[in-house]
Order: C-alpha cells, then sequence, then structure tokens
DNA sequence: TTGTGTTTTATTGCCTCC
DNA sequence: GGAGGCAATAAAACACAA
C-alpha cells in the first residue's frame, strides 16, 4: 500500500480532516502530536461523548488506527453471534453504543465474517481429512481381507481339481471353480495424498459410508457438531443438506464443501451396489 | 531491546442486487 | 447508479523469543 493512502478518519464528519499513512496528519493546516503520545492518554473512542466532543478532537485525535476495548469488541462478538449480518439500523446502534463510527462497526463485521470463513474452511478441511483417513484406513483392511478371500479360492479351486482328476468325488453336487475376481473390490486412487484430493475442489469426488449415507466423522471435535453450529451462531444439524455458496449467491457461512452430504449410490457394471458411495 | 510472526483495523477495487 | 458484500492487501498494534 502506498504511504501515502488516507487512513479512515473517525471524526471526519466533525472536522472535515485527513490524516495520513506516512505519520503526517492533515489537520487545518498544521500536524498533530505523534500516536505514541496520544496513545498513553487515553484510549480510543472511549465514550460516544468524546467521539462526539468536537473540542475533544480539535485538540487531540487518533493519528493511526487503533484497537477497540475489550468492552466493544465483547459488545461486537456478542451482536456478531447473534447475527452476523449488519443491517443498516443495528450499524447506526452499535456504533451510538460503542462510541464508534457507522463505518468502524462495519468494518468490524466485515473482518470478523471473513476470520470465521476462514476458521470455517480450516474445520472443513479437517474434518474431511480426518474422514478420509478413516476410509483409508477402511479401505486397506478391507483389500487386505480380500486378499486373503482370493488366496482361499485358490486353494480350494486347486483341491477341487486334484481330488476330480482322482477321480474321488468331494460332495453330492458336482462343485464348480469359482473365478477369483467374483470378489474383487473397486481400484480406488487411494495413491493420491490427501491435501491433493482435498483441495482439487468440485474435480474430485469422495466416499462416505454406505451405513449412514453421510461422511464418516470419527472425531468428536467435528464442526459439524450441532454444538459447534450452535456456537457459531448457526443452526445445523449433522447430516443436513450443506447449503452452497452458489445456491444463492451469498455467503452465510454454512460450509464451504456444498453438496458434499448428498451421497449416490455408485452401481458396478453387473449392477451390483457396492460398499462405496460418492458424492457429487 | 530488537527482530519477527501474528492479529487487528482499515482501504481499495470489483461484483451483485435492487 | 448507489449500497453493501467480499477478497486482497497495507500497515499499525501486539506477542514473544532470543
Amino acid at each position: 500500500m502506498e504511504s501515502s493512502r488516507l487512513f479512515f478518519n473517525p471524526s471526519a464528519s466533525h472536522g472535515n480532516m485527513l490524516f495520513l499513512g506516512n505519520g503526517d496528519s492533515v489537520f487545518g493546516g498544521r500536524s498533530v502530536m505523534g500516536m505514541e503520545e496520544t496513545s498513553k492518554r487515553r484510549p480510543f473512542f472511549s465514550s460516544p461523548e468524546e467521539l462526539f466532543d468536537e473540542e475533544y478532537y480539535g485538540e487531540q485525535f487518533p493519528e493511526k488506527k487503533r484497537r477497540l476495548t475489550s468492552e466493544q469488541v465483547l459488545l461486537l462478538e456478542k451482536s456478531f453471534e447473534a447475527d452476523n449480518k449488519l443491517e443498516p439500523e443495528r450499524k447506526t446502534q452499535l456504533a451510538k453504543k460503542l462510541g464508534l463510527q457507522p463505518r468502524q462497526v462495519a468494518v468490524w463485521f466485515q473482518n470478523r465474517r471473513a476470520r470465521w470463513k476462514n476458521k470455517q474452511l480450516e474445520m472443513d478441511y479437517d474434518l474431511l481429512k480426518s474422514s478420509y483417513d478413516s476410509l483409508l484406513s477402511k479401505y486397506e483392511s478391507v483389500a487386505k481381507e480380500n486378499e486373503k478371500l482370493k488366496a482361499e479360492v485358490v486353494s480350494l479351486n486347486e483341491k477341487l481339481k486334484a481330488e476330480d482328476m482322482s477321480g474321488k468325488p468331494v460332495s453330492d453336487e458336482k462343485t464348480a471353480p469359482v473365478a477369483v475376481d467374483m470378489v474383487q473390490i473397486p481400484a480406488l486412487p487411494f495413491n493420491t495424498k490427501v491435501e491433493d484430493r482435498l483441495s482439487s475442489g468440485s474435480g474430485g469426488s469422495a466416499v462416505v459410508d454406505e451405513d449412514s449415507r453421510q461422511l464418516v466423522v470419527d472425531s468428536v471435535d467435528s464442526y459439524f457438531a450441532a454444538d459447534n453450529y450452535a456456537d457459531a451462531g448457526c443452526h445445523l444439524a449433522r447430516g443436513d443438506r450443506i447449503q452452497s455458496e452458489e445456491d444463492d449467491g451469498s455467503d452465510d457461512g454454512r460450509s464451504y464443501f456444498s453438496d458434499v452430504f448428498v451421497a449416490e449410490p455408485q452401481n458396478h457394471e453387473d449392477g451390483e451396489t457396492l460398499n462405496w458411495w460418492v458424492w457429487s
């Protein structure tokens, strides 16, 4: 950012002044005191009275941006928890209550939504990663079991052949040899790194547990747990379909993995439904 | 104290909606 | 076209190790 850009001026509506990013402030043609000096004397906008005290700001005003007080942040957080979107009326009320400019309140909500969204993405990632890890280990054990069964089939077929050759009947019924690939399980591209698969967006497919027809979630701390949603001010029960950002074009902060829970059974060529689900 | 990484506040520019 | 939202970004403020 250029050093001469304008910062938001909380008292501009009163004093018609500008202050600059390089520390050179402009206020009625004169320079003002340094930030360090100012911050020792008072917190940033400690009360609405101070904010609108023209004389006060004529003497000293914030040259650089200040952090909000813990009380201000607390109230903003509470308000955000109630609703992360800010209607004009609420903005004005909050600004008045906190002794801030409405613009500052709006900016705070904007930034807070951005932080929240980032957190959500992290949580979504963790959830999918743990789901993927769990499914991978399941797949590996099923593949192992499959190999064992195949070996068993081969050995039984050999035994059958040997008994046929010796002319000795094995049983009353004539038993046909079993094709080994009848117990073939679908090969899934599990050799790719989970990070790659998760970051591929809509390009990749993933698997969910057939029994529950939803993501396999072993983690207790899952973001999708109803409690966590409630904490975040949202109301999405586990297993609910998550609203896509594309659905209405708005970001209501529910999730960024749209349609993840819409599971479709994936039929094999021979019509047999496999124990895997692929989401669209 | 200082260097460095992180968080917070604020701006800019673009996009969408009414 | 104006209002409001978001992503990207800058820069101040803060935290913390060395």
